[in-house]
DNA sequence: GCTTTATATAACAATTTGCTTATATACTAG
DNA sequence: CTAGTATATAAGCAAATTGTTATATAAAGC
């Protein structure tokens, strides 16, 4: 299991602010996985590609991923070694497998090649 | 230790909507732990009273909170039967039992009377 | 070089948030 | 009944949020 950090209340409430809306956490949900690149993301979520870039650079600022270039794409993932680690496992792992949302997004990731 | 409970992405992020303030974040840690009336509230935090009233009432809605009538008081505490109970004891145990704020506010705590 | 593809950034609109001040409600004490 | 205290609610406002469309940037292939 992850050990627990202790989080000043600036940063405690900047990581919620950040998982707060539904697409962020339900992106979070999933790069915390794997890594996925922007156009997998984009193709998963029914929002436009710059709302999903949007989401992804708030994450990279707060240092909660990592970004990666590979030729014209940029693969992101979960940074397992920022502070905030065990309380974005903790709240992530209180989302229901079952939850209608998640499990549509992860049928589509099953079907999507970039 | 809590347990886990399955939350749904809608009741998970409306949870963390709710706590990413950091003045209800940081009165969630107080009524966690006791109940506390209004006023006592309103004398340890630097907002207004409807200030206060406002961001228990967003609890209640959300049936984070009890609310007790005595005398002229109203007393708020936490509902430990709610569903998103572990989330809270969770996202609540990562705060840092040094952070200045809270340390500021439980010192005020004491020497209040109402 | 030009074109296509992947991604980021800018500019903007609609909505939401979190406070404030002003006011209403309700209980308590005389 | 009246005055005072505790609390809630309403109205208004500035700032923040989250999406959109339009545009810029950068790598890949010809």
């Amino acid at each position: 299991m992850t050990e627990t950090a202790a989080l000043s209340t600036e940063k405690l409430t900047e990581t919620l602010k950040i998982l707060h809306d539904p697409t962020r956490l339900l992106l979070m949900k999933l790069l915390i996985e794997k890594e996925y690149c922007v156009c997998e993301l984009v193709d998963m979520f029914e929002v436009s590609q710059p709302a999903i870039s949007q989401h992804l650079r708030k994450y990279k600022k707060a240092g909660l991923v990592y970004e990666e270039r590979r030729g014209q794409w940029r693969y992101y993932r979960f940074n397992e070694t920022c502070e905030q680690h065990a309380l974005v496992e903790k709240i992530l792992g209180q989302l229901d497998e079952n939850d209608e949302q998640l499990v549509k997004l992860r049928t589509k990731a099953e079907s999507i090649t970039c």
